[in-house]
DNA sequence: TATTGTTATACTCTATAACTATA
DNA sequence: TATAGTTATAGAGTATAACAATA
């Protein structure tokens, strides 16, 4: 059972999952965007820099909010010209990049995470004590799994030749051209 | 505790969510694009589709995926003009448009699904069958709680003319560019 | 008038690759 | 050579508004 195929529950699991959290997150980007103008990812930078001891390098901002390099400085170019975070290399190490927030960016953060809490009251009002603390268990060890597997984005996993045409064939949707 | 701050363990539970689920959308997004050159949203659409017993309309395509009209005739767009999806008015209703899987989108539909399930067991490998019924049962909760909720959407929030500051003040990060 | 869907448009975001500079 | 970060660029995706057609 634990080959290919997903039990129903698993499967009913898996869907309403996602579907929650996709809610969720519609919500979320919403009252931060009406209120302070700013994305989701946006926020959780600011979060984890108004969070942090002191500085961090752009390699340690990027960790957990998963995307590029290039992302992240495209993000962290948005953040700096709005004046919510300085950037300033490191004199460690002078490849690496020091962040930290502003003033700015601390009281932008602190303004919005009443409201943002208001939200994700969405997801706590339904539970109880006792399920966040479940949930938060469970999904801890979730997490940690995912973050120990090898991202397999290494192996660019070759289509499995056969047709291909199947739908690769048909498809060219979107990427590739 | 239901007004304004949220319990340590319950910001450690949100964070940790939100974490994860990130993660495992990341691995679904490239097993995805790789096997199939899809998207994942492409990809609900299809197992909606592929679920549905016969047609559906636009609208009931786009119900819970969360999106705009426009961002759903787009995604349909590029699904049909691959093969795997037709458009064709309704009898019934001249406005609506009816929505149905070809062949080749099942195909693709059923060549993917393997793949997927086995992205999904990152989700389900560190759980015992209870935390997934626990699971699955606190979801559909919060699921239902989100669905009950006034979309908020449902006012367009009218462009804050005046100054716009109102939140943006400092900000200008993005939008209204 | 309200609803269904499409189109035009503008913009955000993300990823890849090339590049610079330091370790 | 490997690592940290930036830049250029290209494309996907999304939302808003205007529009057409039917109910």
């Amino acid at each position: 059972m634990n080959d290919d195929a997903l039990e129903p529950r698993e499967l009913g699991a898996y869907f309403v999952l996602m579907e929650a959290v996709s809610l969720l997150q519609h919500r979320i980007e919403q009252q931060l965007r009406a209120e302070g103008d700013i994305s989701s990812v946006q926020f959780q930078l600011l979060a984890r820099l108004a969070g942090a001891p002191g500085e961090v390098t752009m390699t340690q901002l990027a960790d957990g909010v998963v995307y590029s390099r290039s992302g992240l400085t495209y993000q962290a170019g948005l953040l700096e010209k709005a004046g919510l975070i300085t950037r300033r290399p490191s004199p460690d190490d002078e490849r690496a990049t020091l962040v930290a927030v502003t003033d700015a960016g601390r009281d932008l953060f602190r303004r919005l995470l009443p409201g943002h809490v208001q939200v994700t009251r969405l997801l706590f009002d339904p539970l109880t004590p006792a399920d966040v603390e479940h949930l938060r268990e469970v999904m801890t060890r979730v997490r940690d799994h995912l973050r120990a597997q090898p991202p397999r984005s290494a192996a660019p996993r070759k289509r499995r030749s056969g047709d291909a045409s199947a739908a690769g064939g048909a498809k060219r949707t979107t990427r590739a051209s």
